[in-house]
DNA sequence: AAGAGATCGAACCGATCGGTACTATCTCAG
DNA sequence: CTGAGATAGTACCGATCGGTTCGATCTCTT
């Protein structure tokens, strides 16, 4: 039945749903691991309909990375925002990144998945503006701490958040986050020990 | 032709040689970009030759996995042994981590990749030995630096070194290595320090 | 009222997937 | 010398892949 009787037409709602169903099933079951006729189903829209969209599956890998990093981002800013300071800022980070790993549907770091799976540049530049902007972000943090070096912490920071993603993931999710929280803190109380 | 006039018959060479190739073509292009075909052109070998070593595709990955953790482990463990105590044994791993990934052909951990890239049982319980590998060798550092908890510290190491590899493969490469080597011995100073 | 655009559902495309079967031919152990 | 096992090469299998096309049918704009 084409264009069900009685339903609203508009595309960029049939966009965002495409966008929210195919996000899921890519992050659960990885980029190669559905087809796009199961992604179709998914979401209840035919082939047609995605391919006007999105052009092509890469296409709507790519609009679901980059609308994934820009949610990501928002959420992660949101959690230091509320912060006073930034050992709190740190502290608030980590936390969240604990909430997240806790959930039952925790696959690790879509975007950085997304990059290990196909490392052609499309995913690749994703994951690079990605991380660019969680770099930038901690060494936000790390000047408004007043540390000599901010870009050597904030490296360090990203480092920790990452590799704390990837243990979670494939090792071991309780209290990694907090263990990876606590780094740095250390890093940072450390480095402002050095520098007076 | 079959078995090539003159070619000594070694099934433990061939398999050997079907491991190796498998290891190259699967760590650069991914589990999923390859083929068995192409695999199998690859190696020089036909289908039958590779599915009599290894029962399947997924047999052949576990096998390429397992002797990669090997051979990882093997390698960093004898950094570690170069070094007079433990905070050069630190100061090795990661210098040794940086050669690593500077090599035009690094992509990341392959272990770690491959569990992103299957996230079922095989893969990923060769992943979770893995981490657990790393994790020991850091315990047993933290422990002979004489820290008050060496668990802790061993794990915020192994968040260090996996958060490099992910940096390094998905963001900048240069210098990551070293910056999470000075994190981790700032980690281990201070940790020294808060209890005498 | 009429045309434009959106959508579904299905058929269809060539290519490739992992895996099997078979033959011819070689090596190697007895 | 003989039989067992290893191998290359090829053809083949059904399934699935990403992607295209088409007609029917709906909504929306004018």
């Amino acid at each position: 039945m084409p264009v069900t009787k009685g339903t609203a037409l508009d595309p960029a709602r049939t966009r965002e749903a495409i966008l929210a169903a195919a996000t899921e099933l890519l992050y659960r079951r990885g980029l190669d691991g559905v087809g796009v006729a199961e992604l179709c189903a998914a979401v209840g829209a035919s082939k047609e309909t995605l391919y006007r969209h999105f052009g092509s599956k890469d296409g709507l890998i790519q609009a679901v990375l980059e609308a994934r990093s820009d949610r990501v981002h928002a959420w992660i800013s949101t959690a230091v925002a509320t912060a006073p300071d930034p050992a709190a800022e740190l502290h608030a980070v980590f936390e969240a990144l604990g909430g997240w790993f806790e959930q039952p549907e925790f696959r690790g770091c879509a975007i950085v998945n997304a990059a290990t799976q196909r490392h052609s540049p499309p995913a690749r530049l994703v994951a690079v503006r990605h991380l660019d902007r969680y770099l930038e972000m901690f060494t936000d943090i790390a000047a408004r701490a007043g540390v000599a070096e901010p870009g050597e912490l904030g490296g360090q920071l990203l480092i920790l958040l990452e590799g704390a993603t990837v243990v979670a993931d494939h090792h071991r999710a309780d209290g990694v986050a907090r263990l990876a929280g606590r780094a740095a803190l250390t890093l940072l109380h450390a480095t402002e020990k050095s520098q007076p």
